[in-house]
DNA sequence: GTGGTCTAGACCACC
DNA sequence: GTGGTCTAGACCACG
């Protein structure tokens, strides 16, 4: 599947099944009435406890993102794709702010942080 | 003083706090042999609990970054400035792959990165 | 303290609990600013597991009756009191509404409705 | 057909078709010797799944309130009503306490409790 | 001491 | 098979 999950993320891994479902629903990769894995399936590919994806199951149900089908499983609901869409850009942002926050306190000018940041998107291609 | 901390950060505080020493020290705000304001003082200024900066200093003891001057409080030691240079750009590095891993997981292509990392610098600046 | 669990209610137990906190802040019997008691506490007293409470605590906090205070316990907002004088209506008309909608469509007419409701009225107040 | 299920109910949907059968026979709205619609039918009927129905009439063949005739179907038993009347008020009358206690435990008084039955029954009647 | 997270394993209701 | 709930017990960060 489309998920990855780093547990030396400082992100508790409910909370990286969370985002990282938003944002597989924003990429359009899972789609409206669509069934996510089920909390089994998700729980033995990452190797993690079920209890653990269902909690994050359970938080993206209270954001009305998933909603549960009796005996069937989880699915897509259809307001997701524009929540998550919006969600996307705020997640990401707000990470992006805090480091960006802390490199400039941190004493780096602009420019230094610009070529950080290069660096390291040019890392990630790799 | 020159820290600034964020509870909703994700990070610990006391972890917050070690990074922004470490921080200071690189960007010589704080130099070799100075005083470090006290575990009280700090807490105090922070509206944290004092063990919480007691713990962050203990952590910086033991990377050598401080030293405890009996009856005086702790100094920055001088080895501190060059080991917290080489560790700035290696703390502030990881949180950033994190976060444009996480971007370019989520399906942001490499222009949106570049235009959402635009609008966080300038909100920066403002 | 102010809580009565009743396994066989047909609500689980972490929802028993959620209502009842609310409940209480309704009834001011808890005020905003103070501690609600802490998760081991609770669940020694109910005899619960202290994952089911901390699951309560959770609802009540992502509804934002509760703020978890680093170190110190669960506080109950200053929105909490309004929002729960909302909730304790609704919560407790909902369920009255499923019963008597049973009622009625299990073929009681209005009179032996109300002999019913006097009746386990009394059984209450004894 | 004179069920209505209420998936949101909080009881299982099987106990609202058991729990829907008898009040059909106690008011006399299925009479003994007559069939209860097929599984299959019901299940259509319902929008459930047709092993629900099944779990269903099994709990009812269990209390006698069913009898299965070969190739034919299920019929209410001479039993049944009789049973059932005495069921009615006891099994309505459970689920009314329990909501009544949570109303005076969540701090109604009697007025209150009430006016808020009143409103809920005017409201049944529209 | 506090809450937060995770694991392991169980039972239930429903499909 | 599915999700929902609960128990038991562990470790961590924070005060």
């Amino acid at each position: 599947m489309f998920f990855n999950i780093d547990p030396s993320n400082g992100l508790a891994i409910y909370d990286q099944i969370v985002r990282q479902v938003k944002f597989a629903v924003a990429a359009d990769a899972l789609r409206a009435g669509e069934l996510v894995p089920s909390v089994r399936e998700l729980a033995r590919e990452l190797a993690v406890n079920p209890n653990t994806v269902s909690r994050a199951y359970g938080v993206l149900q209270a954001e009305n993102i998933l909603a549960s089908v009796r005996g069937t499983g989880m699915e897509v609901t259809t307001d997701a794709p524009g929540q998550c869409r919006k969600d996307r850009l705020r997640l990401i942002g707000e990470r992006l702010h805090s480091v960006l926050q802390e490199a400039r306190f941190g004493g780096l000018n602009r420019n230094e942080i610009s070529s950080l940041i290069e660096k390291e998107l040019s890392r990630l291609d790799a």
